[in-house]
Order: C-alpha cells, then structure tokens, then sequence
DNA sequence: CAGCAGCATGCAATCGTTTTCATCGATGTG
DNA sequence: CACATCGATGAAAACGATTGCATGCTGCTG
C-alpha cells in the first residue's frame, strides 16, 4: 500500500471543479486562483489553494491549450542528436524553457533534410512555437514551415526568419590571427558539406582573415562532417605542403590528427591543427585539440529567449536574430610554424 | 508572397467543422472518417479525405486528448544529455515513438535525482506514458512516481516496475572470458559511483566471472562515471599491479587510456584495458577500446514497445520487464598478458 | 436614506474533438 | 405489402479549462 493522496484516486484526474467543491467555490473562481490572481479576493484564493494542494489538483494544459490558443509547449527539431555538437544545444533550450514554464517536444530527423517540413507541419498545431537546429531544408521549405508556426532558427540565416547564429567570421579571424602569430604563413582550410550554411560562412570568415593576415590559403575538398570525413582528408592536407590546417569542425579535425598520427606526421611539431565547435571529445584528445569554441548551451537558451519575445508580440514578424561569440581555445594541437616552413627532414 | 493553402488562412486553425461544411456533411462524420473508418461509406470518406487534405486540415490532438483521455504524447526523462551515452537511447525512443505516431517530450535533469519526481508528476497530465532513462531517485520516489503515470525505466530494476535493462552479467562473463584466454589472471575493476545500479550489476558480473575463471580480482576505489574518473584511477590501477582492467564505462576507460599514455605504460602492451558501453567517441581514440558494447538504440526502442504494451492492456500493472543482450567488441586495448606477469621491463 | 460605484463571484458559452443515441432510407423477408 | 433490420449519418453531450457578462454585496457619497 503507498501513500495516496487523500482522495483515493491514483489515476483519475482531479480536476478544476473537484478543487471548486472542496473550497465552497465555483470553478471559475478556482480558474482566477490560478491565474489572474488580482481578480479574486486574497483570502478566497488562499483558499482555494490550500484546496488544491490537498488534492494533488495540476491544471490539464490541453484543456486550458484549447481555449487559450496557448498550448506551453515548444517544439524542437534537431538533425542528429548523436552528433555531440548538438546535446549541449538541446540542454540549453532544454533549461530555459523550464524555466518559463514551457515544455519541450523533441524531433530527430536522422539527418534526412525532406523530414523537416513534416515535423514542422506535425508539430505546429501542438505547440506555440517551434525550434530548428541548424535545418538543411530548402529556403522555400522554410518559407512554408515559417507560415505554419512561429519559428526560430539556429545556425543558419535567411527567409527571413528570426534566426540565432554564430559569429564564425570572428571565430575565423581569432584562429587565423593565432596561427599567424605562430609564424603559419601557408594555411590549409578543410571544408565541411557544400550544402552547410555554416561552412559557407566559415570558409568565408578564413578566406577574410587570411587575405588580411597576408597569409596564403589552401581550400581542401568538401569532405562530411564526421570523423571519417577528417581521415580522409588528412592525406590531402599533407600533400597541400601546409603548416597549419583549420577544420570545419572537431570531429574531422579529430578524424586528421588520427590520420596524420599514423602517417608519422608529428602535432603540433610539424603540422598545427585547429577545430571549431568544442565538443568534449576534444579536449580528452592527446594532443588536446586547439579549437573555436561555440557556446552551445548559450545558443540554446538564446532561442528561447528570442522564440518566447516572438510570441509575446504576435503579429510582428520582425526579423530578429542574435550573434553569439565563439572563442579561441589554445590547447595543444597548435605551435610555432616549422622554421624553414615545408619539406625540412 | 507565398504559395498558400486555398484559403488563406495562415495562421488560423482549419478545424472539423470547417472540413464537414466543405465536404458536405456533418463533423461527426469527418470525425469517423479520421478515426473509425468502418463505420462511415467508403465514398463519403474519400470526400472528406479529399476536402480535408485540400484545406490542409490536421487534427487537434490536443482536444482529441482530452475527450479521449489519451495524448499521444510520451515522456521522457534523462539525468544528463551531455553523457555521450543517453543521445542514443534517445534517439531510439524518438524513432520508435513516431512510428507508432507518438510525440515525445524531453527533459533533462543535469543529474539532480530531487529533480526526477518534481519532473514527472509536471509531465504526468501531459502524455500517455513516460520513460525514465537511467533514473537516481529513491526506490520510495519511484514508487510515487508510478502512481502518477504509466512508468517505464531503462537501465534500473524494481520497484515492480516495468524495465529495460542490460544483461551487465553476461557481458562481463564475456569480457573476462575474453581477458582469460589473453593469459589475464590478475584483473582489475574500477568502479563507477555506487549508488548506480549498473555499477553494483557490473560488478557482480565481473565477481562471477572472475571466479569461474579462476583469476584473481582487484577492484579499484568507486569513480565518478566520466573521464576524469579514468584519470584519477590510472595511477591505482598501476599500483595494483593487474596486467588488465575492466572499468564501469568507456568514460572512465578512456580516462585511463590517458592517464596510462602519459605514465609511460604500454596498453595493451603491458596492460589491457576494457571498456563498457561503446561510446562512439570508443572508436576514434588509438588505441581503439575494446569495449563491452551495448545495443543503446535498441534500448530505447524496447523501452518504447514496453510503454506502448503497458498502455494496450491497462490495469494490469504486470512485472514485464526485457534485458538487452551486451556483446563484446574486441579493438586495440586489449593483447596477450606479458609472459612473465609484473615488474618486467 | 437612496443611489451608485466597485469588487468579488457565479453562470454559461466556448475551444475542437469524440461518442452515444436517434433518425432516416433502403433492403430483405414473411 | 408491412414490418423488422441494418448501415450511414446527424444532433448533441461531453472532456477540462477560460472568460465575458450578469449578479449580489459592501460601503461610500450627496
């Protein structure tokens, strides 16, 4: 035998109108007790709360959804949640809409980009407003997603849409200048899928900083973004005759490490390395990896502040967004360039 | 301007009567033509079905819910999506859910078991079911926690709750049978934190094993679950003079690996070591881990099946509980033992 | 003392569905 | 031909909450 809550009942619900009798009241009165408490004298809602308490009563919030139009809840739709960047984003959005009192619907769309449109269209119709993590759909797919709820992006820019990014340009210029320091002259930028806005901006960024650096930049073929990706490129790196390389994010940086590793290729000795994200794995590496960190959590919680000030002035499709900072992280994947620069043995 | 859905509405709610007047016919027919196709004329559905899909009309599962008393949703509780572990179960249960046309709502609690009840009785009137991954709260909290809601828990046992878990013995037996016939008879365990009921399973697990084998077993201080954990415990592992280690995680395995390299110790030269869980991060280190691997995706799937099982035949609160099979993956860590035991160099 | 302002509360309609019950033709049978 | 049967459909009552409106009460003012 547990304990039971007072009444008995372990699975029915309580609802309004129970509390209602228990408090000597009626139900509307129990509703204002919970929400525009100024209408309903302070005693009568002590009342009334005391009565609720004792009942284990929680409002039914697709009851109140119905009426209100308002249903608490927020939809979030990630691409691939085993890809490490994206957990720490997904526990930021996570925390903050706790925090006002929201809950959270989680989508993975297992990388396929002809899913998203239909968990947005899915999705609407359960909550207020929906979050996309860096969505490789179409620009016209967001149009459409944008016209069945109110919608936030990270990670990608455009349509529009209220959007949170990073700033990789910056992020470009603090790895570029770093190398720069070190006496790189000749830098390598491994990139990641044509069809990623972030690596268009990244590339982008490093292309900027270099010219202004007065450096020389190698472009190394469009490989994916996983570790494998890194792998195979690593052979491609040290044929470009580099003494640094960027990548377009850790895990194939940690893919060229791995490879230069077993090709001999001594880092940071002969050859500096430098990642951009920050995922854990990185920095239990040996050697540590020197990498642009990207405060993930930060993002997330930016998207809910930005999704939840959309909702608070409906009609108002303003195109907000917001830049996060990303950082240098020296760790040990990064030294001073070769003295002699390429071929020296 | 955009392609619209005929009417015009971009954001208002298409509902049944909306579909009824444009098919025709009543909204309980629309109604039937949605749910119980048999009772309605297979020609009338079709028009509806027609009439519905032109107006882009989806149901509001929020009213179903209520009048039904069924969500479609599902809950789902995790101590910490950061633990390269959990993103995969997850992902699991994400898939499986929307086959059978669920919607699941996550939250994270960053580890604070206080947290795990508060969570689910907030969840509790929003879903159908939930599934508690991995859960640190009390056994009486979740007894409680049963009472509010139909319960699944994955990687725990009791409370007569239906679970998910791992068959930890045999995946030792096979880790030790693999140690064993390496030549190990001096193996090491490093525990993970003790009230963690893997923990005390895995170390049974190793208990038997190592006995059946005849060898001798060390078991080395409890850990915290994560790299820093393996980094602490290399320098007892030393000092305990095995030729081979088990430890509770790939986390804490991996944190070893580290700590070894920089002491100077050869693995799996003069030392193998073995992992559990098979993180994808596992993989990408060198040397490889040898690691007890466990089906995570298919974890979830189960916890899903099992929710959805409770859910088909309620009332009756049966015991059904299902255990995953763990399966031995052989990598770089682990080699023959030195010939002559210890102190050779 | 009458009248009125203003506050606290209750009544009832409503949100978008499902579902029970009644209705209405059409069909089959004695 | 009349009556029971049956299948398809519609009308209306729920589900649990919110909210505009009406009501009753208190207390103040002229």
């Amino acid at each position: 035998m547990h304990v039971l809550d007072g009444s008995g009942n372990t699975d029915m619900a309580v609802t309004i109108r129970d509390v209602a009798k228990a408090a000597g009241v009626s139900a509307s009165t129990v509703s204002r007790a919970f929400s525009n408490s100024e209408l309903v004298d302070p005693r009568t809602r002590e009342l009334v709360l005391r009565a609720a308490e004792q009942l284990g009563y929680l409002p039914n919030r697709a009851a109140r959804g119905l009426i209100t139009g308002r249903t608490g809840n927020l939809g979030l739709i990630v691409p691939d949640l085993a890809n490490p960047f994206f957990p720490e984003v997904v526990k930021g959005i996570q925390a903050r809409a706790r925090e006002a009192d929201y809950s959270v619907f989680l989508s993975d769309t297992d990388e396929d980009p002809s899913a998203e449109l239909g968990l947005v269209k899915a999705l609407a119709k359960q909550v207020d407003g929906i979050i996309l993590c860096s969505p490789r759909m179409s620009a016209d797919d967001m149009r459409e997603a944008a016209d069945c709820s109110t919608l936030v992006v990270v990670n990608r820019r455009g349509s529009n849409i209220p959007a949170i990014t990073i700033d990789n340009v910056d992020g470009m210029r603090q790895a570029v200048a770093h190398l720069a320091a070190l006496g790189h002259r000749r830098i390598g930028y491994v990139a990641g899928p044509r069809s990623s806005w972030s690596n268009r901006e990244r590339q982008r960024g490093v292309r900027t900083a270099v010219a202004a650096e007065d450096a020389e930049l190698v472009e190394i073929g469009n490989v994916p973004p996983q570790f494998e990706g890194g792998v195979a490129a690593a052979d491609l790196v040290i044929a470009a005759d580099v003494t640094a390389v960027i990548a377009y994010n850790d895990l194939i940086a940690l893919g060229l490490l791995t490879r230069l590793a077993a090709r001999g290729v001594d880092v940071p000795g002969e050859l500096s390395v430098v990642g951009i994200d920050d995922i854990p794995m990185s920095a239990m590496f040996s050697p540590a990896l020197t990498t642009v960190s990207i405060p993930k959590a930060q993002c997330g919680r930016a998207a809910v502040e930005l999704l939840l000030q959309q909702l608070a002035t409906p009609g108002v499709r303003a195109s907000s967004r917001r830049e996060v900072p990303a950082q240098l992280l020296v760790r040990d994947t990064t030294a001073v360039a070769l003295p002699t620069g390429r071929g020296a043995h």
